[in-house]
DNA sequence: TCTAAAATGATATAGTATATCATATCTCAA
DNA sequence: TTGAGATATGATATACTATATCATTTTAGA
């Protein structure tokens, strides 16, 4: 996401949590920001040698958990349990209230593009579970894509990466 | 699953390496006997303590993993990505095809139960995912639910737990 | 300004996974 | 039948992901 975009998200992100009452504080501002900048997932190690290499002030890995930890809370990033990493939300700056996102993960480049799942694909899925004697908790989805641009590789080339 | 079942799921696994060309030796033979007969996914390291146990032979964690590679391979056992846990797959003793599975994972015994997921439910995952300008690639879906014994518990009582 | 709560620092440790080289076992052809 | 190559397993090191715990600092509000 371009610097402005982040601006915009971020000074968001900071009315989202006045209004919840939450703190972001500035290290969890930056966390954030470094999470809008980047354009694939990022694991908290990760998130926590860039932060160092970004900042003035020092982000051990611990701290990027509990800051993560405090950001899934306020809604404004996301877990891909499939691959142990974190992508900022990408409806921050959307008013309409958070809907049930769906990840679409390129396993080529890891790119992720953030979609909202239609309502009547989770009535079915919702249908599906309950007749398997289930119940639909949460319907998050993580999918196993390709991009556009990598879906243009053969996928041989691809397999072989 | 019950001793005569997972024996029957062997045999029929025995068959279907013969098919393939792949050999299921003892210890993966044995592997699999483990997950057929555990009612929970379970983690490689996991599989080889418990191997360790109950079989004289020995296996070191790493020798778990090469062997649930095989496996993985055989479509025989599921990698539950979401957990980073494996299963057997429910349906060995099953002569048709091969399809899509969709776990419905309980988020509180973590229970597992795979059903296959209806065609035209993958159907509309895959419109949404290509008017997103992706490509669905592989649509094995894990689904965060309360299965039916721990769905009559309260969910505050699970949440605290 | 004092106190309680919240946030962060610091350290230890558990759990998951891959890479690599060595050794053993199996298969198949000579 | 045996020997070479392929396959499987042993053994070790190491990287990556995550949680627990106690200490210290910072903040908000009485």
């Amino acid at each position: 996401m371009q610097q402005t975009q982040v601006d915009k998200a971020v000074s968001r992100a900071i009315d989202i949590c006045a209004h919840s009452g939450g703190r972001l504080t500035e290290k969890r501002k930056n966390i954030l920001a470094l999470l809008l900048a980047s354009d694939t997932p990022m694991s908290a190690y990760e998130l926590a040698e860039q932060f160092n290499k970004t900042y003035e002030q020092s982000m051990p890995p611990m701290s990027a958990y509990r800051i993560l930890d405090f950001l899934l809370a306020e809604n404004l990033v996301h877990k891909l349990s499939s691959a142990n990493k974190f992508i900022a939300c990408a409806h921050i700056t959307c008013s309409h209230s958070h809907e049930v996102p769906q990840f679409l993960i390129c396993r080529h480049c890891h790119k992720v593009k953030e979609i909202s799942i239609k309502k009547n694909i989770i009535e079915h899925l919702r249908e599906s579970v309950q007749s398997g004697g289930y119940v639909l908790m949460n319907s998050q989805i993580e999918l196993d894509c390709l991009c556009k641009a990598c879906s243009k590789v053969s996928l041989k080339t691809i397999k072989n990466n």
